[in-house]
DNA sequence: CGGGGGTTTGACGAACGTCAATCGGGGTGG
DNA sequence: CCACCCCGATTGACGTTCGTCAAACCCCCG
C-alpha cells in the first residue's frame, strides 16, 4: 500500500476503468453501477508485488488501472522468461474454467493501481452480445494474440527484430489506451526486464538498443522512448497491427 | 478427401470424438445427439492442407479426430513459426469472440480427419457447470498454457532442454488421448517442421536428436520416438506437467 | 536403375552469452 | 554541501551455441 492517493487520482483511475470496460460498447444499468462500486476501491501495491503467484486459483479478476505488471514463469536455475506484459487498462487474473490454476506468476513492474472486477468472469459465461461480454473476451484474446506473437520473436527473429516488434507491441497497446504522444510512451523498467521478455542477455540488449539509437530509429530519455519511423520499424520487424486493438 | 474410410474406421473416429468431448463429465442428452450427428460427418484431407488461413473468421470450431496440424505464422521472406501443435481429440478454429478473426494459418501436417463441431463454440457462453462447456474450456484453456510453454522453451532453453520439454509435451498430450504406449508415440513429421517448433535450424535439431540418442535417453525408430527415462528427461528440461491434461 | 525427399556430416562463420571492469546519476548520511 | 554508495547502464575481451552452405547418404518408389 502506497500512501493514501489524491481524490483527484482515484477520480481519474476510476475514468480511466470505465473506458476499459466500455471499450466495447455502454454497459447495461446494473452493470455499471457495479463497476463503479468496484473502481471505488482501487488498491495499491509496490513495484515487485507478486500479484499473483504460480499455483493461486485464476478466480478473482482485477483491472489494471495504473502501471505495468508482467506474467513470467522463472525455471529452477533462476532463468526467467516473461512472456507477457499487463498495460493499464488491461484485465487479468481469471480465466475462463471455474478451476483455472495459474501456471505463471503475475509481478508488478511498477507500484500499480487495481480493482477487483468479479464482473469481468461473471460476464464471460453471458450473452455474447453484452458489451461487457465482448470486453473481457477482448482481453482473454488480446491476450493470446500477444502470446502468439511472442513465440515468433522468440523463434524466428534476431535480437534486433525482437526488439523493433516488442518496442511497436509496446507502442499500440499504449496508444490504444492513450498513452503515447507524438510516438514517445514510458517504459518504466530495467532493461534486464526487456531482456528477460526477449529472451536475450542485458548485454545484448544493451547493444541492440543502441544500435537503434545510432540509426536514428529510436530516441531515448529514459524512462521514455520515442520511435522515430512507424512504418520503416514495422516494415523491418514484419510487425502487424493487431486488429484486437481497434 | 481421401478415398472413402471403412465404416469401421468411421465407428473409431467416432467414438474417438465422443470421448474428448465427455471428459470433463457425461453430456446432455440433446448434445449427445448434436455431437453424435456432427461426428458422423467426418471430413478428411491431406497433408499440407490449409485448414484455416491467415484472416479466416473464428468461428468454425472443429474436432481434430486423427492426424497432426500445427498453428503457425509465415514471416514474409519465408521464416516460419510453429507456435502450437493441434492433436487428437484438440478442437480448433473457435474463439470466444463471435467476430474473430484468425491471425495465424492452421495447417496438417498428416492426413487428418476433422469434425465440424459448432456445439464448442455454443458451448462457450453457457451455464460453466455443463460438461460440454468445461470441455470447451479446457481445450482453450490447454491451448494458452501450451503457448506459455513454448514462449519459455523458445526465449530461456538450450536447445537440448526445448527439444527434451517438447518432446515431453508430446508425450503427455498424446498419453491423455491414449496414443502413447510404453512410452513410445508416433511423431509423423519431418526434422524441419520439429525445428520450426523449436525456434532452430534443421541442422542443429538433428544434431541435438542424435545427442539424446547417444545418451541413450531416447530411442527412434521414425516416425516413432520412445522416450527411456521420463523422470530424468523432465528434470532436465525443468518440465512441469500440465494439471490441465488430467 | 534413376530420382527425389529427408537425414546426416563437415567446415566455417555469425550471433549472442559470459565475465568483469567501468561509468554515471540519484539518493543519503555526515 | 559534499562524499559516498548503489544500482543500472555501458564497454571490452573472449567463448559458445547455433546457423549456413554444400556435399554425401539413405531409403523408398516408380
Amino acid at each position: 500500500m502506497r500512501a493514501a492517493p489524491h481524490p483527484t487520482d482515484l477520480n481519474r483511475l476510476r475514468d480511466f476503468g470505465l473506458r476499459s470496460l466500455t471499450r466495447c460498447g455502454v454497459l447495461e444499468a446494473d452493470e455499471e453501477r457495479t463497476a463503479r462500486a468496484a473502481l471505488a476501491e482501487a488498491h495499491f501495491q509496490p513495484a515487485d508485488h507478486e500479484l499473483i503467484a504460480e499455483g493461486d486459483p485464476l478466480n478473482r479478476p482485477f483491472l489494471l488501472l495504473e502501471g505495468w505488471a508482467v506474467r513470467q514463469r522463472v525455471l529452477s536455475d533462476g532463468r526467467r522468461q516473461i512472456f507477457s506484459f499487463i498495460l493499464p487498462g488491461d484485465g487479468f487474473g481469471f480465466c475462463p474454467r471455474q478451476d483455472g490454476i495459474s501456471l505463471s506468476s503475475t509481478v508488478a513492474l511498477t507500484p500499480v493501481a487495481t480493482a477487483r472486477m468479479p464482473l469481468l468472469s461473471d460476464a464471460l459465461h453471458r450473452k455474447p452480445s453484452s458489451a461487457l461480454t465482448r470486453a473481457a473476451w477482448n482481453m482473454l484474446s488480446l491476450e493470446e494474440s500477444c502470446l502468439v506473437n511472442e513465440t515468433v520473436r522468440l523463434g524466428r527473429q534476431s535480437a534486433y527484430e525482437r526488439l523493433i516488434h516488442l518496442l511497436l507491441e509496446f507502442h499500440d497497446r499504449l496508444d490504444a489506451v492513450g498513452l503515447v504522444q507524438d510516438g514517445a510512451f514510458t517504459m518504466p523498467f530495467t532493461q534486464e526486464v526487456l531482456s528477460d521478455a526477449l529472451g536475450l542477455s542485458t548485454v545484448h540488449t544493451n547493444r541492440t538498443l543502441q544500435q537503434l539509437r545510432r540509426e536514428r530509429l529510436i530516441e531515448t530519455h529514459m524512462p521514455v522512448v520515442q520511435l522515430l519511423d512507424l512504418n520503416l520499424l514495422a516494415e523491418i520487424a514484419d510487425y502487424r497491427r493487431s486488429p484486437r486493438l481497434a
